[in-house]
DNA sequence: ATCCCTTGTGAAGTTTTCTTCACAGGCTGA
DNA sequence: TCAGCCTGTGAAGAAAACTTCACAAGGGAT
């Protein structure tokens, strides 16, 4: 788990960073060039790849869909020189997941590489668990008005929630509502009232975001 | 546009921090507590909050869902001391975007601070065509892992598709990008590789999107 | 030519999602 | 107390989504 790519074309700070991974207990493999680096992600697959722009050979901006190609899942930070804004936001473009301006404190690098690492791991958890609800939760209208509805009112009391949807069948929006409160988008008060969990209010958002740029 | 919010205790820093930030042409607002900050958000709304962690009164961290609640499309970075992974980590699950460790450059600010407002306009292009179409599109797990490889990828072939979705029947994979097809989201070149459309583009966005803003 | 990989199609079957219906306990107001 | 609304549950059927299987045309390499 957690193995690591470092790719730099100077000997002294790709050792350096591979021992300083190695050390915090994160399994490094360090590459000088991106067709070294390419070689390496044909054979074994990484969680992290730390990539510098800056190399002769094959450069660092090429290399990142190269990279993308091998190894869709892995993170890659480029290591950018901290003089160009540019090439920092072209890495993303390119396909980075994050940047990290040298020179560096290690200390700094450490936190950069954890926080990504991280970020893999939730990644994973959501994909493959919670996505699938929540879209589900999203992919039906009469579930896409409640969670408006509620977004805007605040709390509802069933019947009142019926209503506004102007839903005849009452047991067929109850049928909804479990669906909401399963993907954990709603709950109940102690009253009975219909509310907005803290992940309902962020899928509301997200809907009346859409919804906006949609009537533009 | 790009109005940028400065939180910190330190007087001197925030107000360096707003200067800077003037000088490059972003309208800047100072803070001098997270209750302060709260104020300022009722009445206005800001495309960047700064935060600093560490303050008297409401600390940084417990500030954040409330401000998240406040201004839920701003983007929250949080400035932390390298002391803590720990606790940019955690900044991060409260719903902060992005982190930039104290003491920093003002180059390595300014570069965080471009960046993520590049984020904050990439999130803006997002246009839906039709919801129910884009959500059931997304509704599935191999749908959105397709959408997300040719994201990457901008162009693959079927077979490497398949083989990238480790999937063993590729027939099923052909009923997704039949799917995938019907909805407007991908199209396939005379050569037979597939890629996205505009729409898919907007979906691949969007997906993107909700995941950022789960990740919170 | 032959073999194997690529890129499909269509139908049948399975699973999930959605709708409809029958029913029921609790509370409220007359 | 009784009628009537509120807030449900559960089962059964319909519809949609998904998976699996059988098969096949075309292209490329040996």
């Amino acid at each position: 788990m957690n193995k690591i790519l470092v790719v730099d074309d100077d000997r002294e700070l790709r050792t350096t960073l591979a021992e300083v991974l190695e050390q915090e207990g994160l399994p490094a493999v360090s590459a000088q060039s991106a067709d070294d680096a390419l070689n390496q992600l044909q054979q074994e697959s990484f969680d992290l790849i730390l990539l510098d722009l800056v190399m002769p050979g094959t450069d660092g901006m090429s290399a990142i869909p190269l990279i993308r190609k091998l190894a869709p899942r892995s993170r890659i930070i480029v290591m950018t020189a901290y003089a160009s804004v540019q090439n920092a936001v072209q890495a993303l473009q390119q396909g980075a997941d994050d940047y990290i301006v040298k020179p560096f404190k290690i200390d700094a690098f450490m936190l950069t590489v954890r926080l990504n690492l991280q970020k893999t791991r939730f990644c994973e958890e959501t994909e493959a668990a919670d996505l699938d609800k929540i879209f589900n939760g999203l992919a039906n209208g009469l579930r896409r008005q409640t969670l408006q509805l509620l977004s805007r009112q605040g709390q509802m009391r069933f019947m009142d929630l019926v209503r506004a949807l102007e839903i005849e069948d009452h047991t067929k929006v109850n049928f909804h509502l479990k669906v909401l409160r399963e993907s954990g988008f709603i709950d109940q008060t102690p009253n009975k009232l219909y509310e907005l969990t803290t992940n309902g209010q962020r899928a509301a958002t997200c809907l009346s975001y859409i919804c906006k740029s949609l009537e533009a």
